[in-house]
DNA sequence: ATTGTATTGCAACTGTGTTGCGTTTACACT
DNA sequence: AGTGTAAACGCAACACAGTTGCAATACAAT
């Protein structure tokens, strides 16, 4: 796996595995209450730094839903985008993708050579849409 | 235009001005300078009380290009996406949106209900692969 | 001109994320 | 197993966007 003088320490076996297993964005904090869940108690800078190494290393992925925390996610994933609901803050997936239609028109139209693009959606889920309903 | 006790200070005209003569997207600092540059000297959290304010009152939306700084434009621009050059910094518009076409289709899959949705495109501008190609 | 209150500046604060540095730890090599 | 080295770590200090409390100021209506 890392043969280049890397190693796999505790947060960094933790991190990949979380990661792994779930297909969700994760934040810096919720990585930190998640391991600390587990019984692993980190710094909250040995985080940002591993979030950092894996995202660089191509690992993880960042993906923008709030305007001031950056989430992420394997990069394992097949490309896709999110369902952010603004009442209880869950995420669900949307595989479509009509986007990649535009590249070439873009490019015709503007010479903008597109290297990716974020595509999230905000809203209310279903569960929350029930309990405003029969509220 | 504002009968509910608004008043019209030099800040608030100067920026519905800039907003309504420049279709580009804003952050803080940005407008900062440019209203010192035409003599408007005026603290940072005016700024931010006024962009939350005029945000607020419809004046204006938030726009994410950043991950850690919001940018807004004038509310009165049709709908429409950005073109983010990740070399200059360069925005340009893109009128194009498919992604309208996905809101029913998501609403009968997952029933979630769409009220907004983000589209930026991040890439090279027509002109920094040009200076890039005749390095 | 007087007056009520919206707006402002300032200072202090919050929260995410970064950096420098000395210490600890993984792991490759003996 | 013992040891050297660099990766990884914790801590403190920092950077920077954005917010808040409060006293001072400016707008606009009388
Ligand atoms: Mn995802
Ligand atoms: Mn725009
Ligand atoms: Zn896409
Ligand atoms: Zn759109």
């Amino acid at each position: 796996m890392q043969d280049k003088g890397l190693r796999i320490t505790k947060v960094r076996r933790a991190l990949i595995q979380l990661f792994s297993e779930h297909s969700i964005p994760y934040t810096a904090n919720q990585i930190e209450k998640k391991l600390f869940a587990i019984g692993i108690l980190v710094n909250k800078t040995t985080i940002y730094r591993e979030l950092q190494f894996l995202s660089q290393n191509g690992y993880i992925t960042e993906v923008y839903l709030h305007s001031n925390e950056i989430s992420y996610e394997s990069a394992e994933l097949k490309h896709h985008h999110h369902l952010v609901c603004e009442s209880c803050g869950n995420v669900d997936d949307v595989i479509n993708c009509l986007v990649s239609e535009l590249n070439r028109e873009i490019y015709q139209k503007k010479k903008f050579k597109i290297r990716t693009h974020t595509l999230e959606f905000y809203g209310t889920c279903a569960k929350c849409a029930h309990i405003k309903h029969i509220k």
